[in-house]
DNA sequence: GCATGTTTGTTAGTAAACCTTACGAACATT
DNA sequence: AATGTTCGTAAGGTTTACTAACAAACATGC
């Protein structure tokens, strides 16, 4: 029953004002201590009522039900080498669950998967679009999305989407140029023809969460993918930052330089004029003997972007995502040098950059991440 | 009982894992309630329960809690023009309830005031420092906050404090060099010696709330002080951005230009050494004839500070804060040209600069919002 | 060996919070 | 005057988490 949120959506369709009813607070120590177990398996239900502050007649009812659920389960009991009744373990199941993810942010291919609670890939699947866009690309993620569910093996917990463009805290794509996408009910046609809960979000604020749930990144977080353009997820306190316009992390248009070269976007500089990957890829080709330097040269302008808001925001980690053969090597140094440069400061920590661990998983893995979060309340 | 939230701050001393109880709940519809008819007064119960999705049959036990603690009243009933029996309408009592606050952060002044919920100022007082710090300005402190609670005339709600550094979770102030406070427990000390719920913050970050709570501000803001120093407080969400060292905001230690002027922090080009006030007379003085030059190149500087993080954090709305001979004019003219020129997208709105209307009582307003807010679950 | 103390998890009963159902009061309309 | 509508309240039920009490299972001390 955990899962059952849709009663709980069906209230709250635009993050309106939040009543909180006797069951939704239930919820919350639900998700409270299915997170503790999360953090650290192989915790009694005695530990539970210690951490969460609840009592142990209550944490046991709670068991009880994520029990029925099969969603935790007993795994024996602590060898007793203390005075009183040995403690039963309780660990997550991450088998008993299934969540489909769909990747539409690469031209002119789907992609997809079905996923464990824990982010294993159970199945994988592709879909060629074409030139397909409008209408027929919706049917493509659709049709996809159906031949996915249908090839989970557990119950599927919900449909995950990261998808270009804006999206809006109801599931929409209000633009998505490359899919020629507006205004795009995205998320309630597919839950509709699908029956799941499905929840739609921007590929960088999927790729984002995915760093803090599967790669174990922090509360407060920046990811930057270069790849035909340059955009952000932003991570603040744990929260996906929109932006008034759902247009938040456009770093790509940020601009460096007045004097810079023009954008399609109308203004001069853009970050994107330098750092995307066909950019780079050409002026490496142009001058191979100075690849290296193209490289570092993008890595400065990276770093001149993100410094002030790094500055701003008092965030300590960066991510990038992108090719590794671009991303790793003299840009990442340079972009670190810069930002080490500009935001050091006695009142906070070192600024640290590294590259991605998730490869080119990143947007799927975070629309499960989506999918776990809203659907458990666990991230 | 709204107020009495001591108990509940005492079970979730560093926002760890949040429980929820019964009563948690009923204390978040109690605020649902009370921030209705904030936004809009002259409501009935049946219409807040049309709001709030709540029954009306709740809706009349909240609202009889609320009138038991006269925080709200029935001002009267509808004239009937309509069928079926008139309603009676519910105002908000901005007068049954006042907040002390203290303002720190002016050089060798403390300043304090009581507020009525409305934020209208009952009560002003001020208590000169002199060059005195450490546990001298704490007395001071806490004496100032005693004399305003003695001078209130309804029960108080809570002290508010809106001080200079780095103020943790607890607020307890991590540093404050001006007034040479390191790890100062200020809010479970005040809170203990006056026997009121007291609440601490950074003085930007209470401006910026009380732009938000007392000017109409939207839920994504930056608010931008120019004073001896320049910082900022920044709104996401509703929300104040701390950062992961508490030190968000610190916009003027963000560097502009690598060659410029060397700050006391080490960096070269910070934005401080242009834009401080000090900085910015010595330059105004030593040049009359080009004083408008001056602000106006202080104004782009903010300008390009400011436009990679309203970039990547898609917000409209920035506020400043200082003196309004220097603040309003080039300045914030050059600064409003140099973001737009820079942020401009058809993703997204126009950005809007504009001086604070709060003048110096921004800080204090502010540390009426945080206590209305955290005391009542109003903002 | 056996009593004692400790820790775990459950049972029974209670208080709080919100819900559904039902009803009287007060109005406009027919 | 009868009918329908809207408002607010009353009564009773369900859900949730709490306190109190207890049995089970262990280590320790005599």
């Amino acid at each position: 029953m955990h899962q059952g949120r849709s009663t709980n959506s069906h209230r709250h369709p635009g993050g309106g004002p939040r009543t909180t009813r006797p069951e939704d607070g239930r919820r919350n120590n639900l998700s409270l201590v299915l997170q503790s177990l999360y953090d650290e398996p192989q915790l009694s239900r005695a530990d539970l009522a210690r951490r969460t502050g609840l009592t142990r007649v209550t944490i046991s009812d709670l068991v009880a039900e994520l029990i029925a659920d099969a969603l935790v389960a007993e795994t024996g009991t602590t060898a007793g080498s203390r005075p009183g009744k040995p403690a039963t373990m309780l660990s997550v199941r991450a088998d008993t669950r299934d969540i489909v993810a769909l990747d539409l942010s690469a031209p002119r291919l789907l992609t997809g998967g079905v996923y464990s609670l824990r982010g294993d890939q159970r199945h994988a699947a592709q879909r060629d679009l074409g030139t397909a866009t409008g209408e027929d690309a919706y049917a493509a993620v659709a049709d996809l999305a159906a031949q996915l569910i249908a090839a989970a093996d557990n119950p599927v917990l919900g449909v995950g989407v990261g998808t270009p463009g804006t999206v809006d805290r109801q599931g929409s794509v209000i633009a998505a140029p490359n899919l020629a996408w507006h205004n795009l009910a995205l998320q309630q046609r597919l839950a509709t023809q699908l029956d799941l809960p499905v929840h739609v979000e921007n590929d960088a604020n999927a790729a984002v969460l995915a760093e803090r749930a599967f790669a174990a990144g922090p509360d407060n977080l920046i990811r930057v993918q270069i790849s035909r353009g340059v955009g952000a997820g932003l991570l603040i306190a744990g929260s996906v930052v929109t932006g008034t316009s759902a247009a938040a992390g456009e770093i790509g248009h940020v601009v460096i330089d007045y004097a810079g070269t023009p954008c399609p976007c109308g203004k001069n500089g853009c970050l994107e004029t330098w750092l995307s990957v066909p950019s780079l890829r050409e002026r490496m080709a142009a001058d191979p003997d100075r690849a290296d330097e193209a490289l570092a040269e993008a890595g400065r302008r990276l770093g001149i972007a993100l410094s002030p808001v790094v500055g701003m925001l008092d965030l300590n980690d960066i991510v990038l995502g992108g090719p590794a053969d671009l991303v790793d090597g003299p840009l990442l140094a340079a972009a670190q040098e810069v930002v080490t440069d500009r935001t050091h400061s006695d009142f906070r920590g070192e600024v640290r950059l590294r590259l991605s661990s998730l490869g080119s998983d990143a947007v799927l893995l975070g629309a499960v991440a989506l999918v776990r979060r809203i659907q458990l309340g666990v991230s």
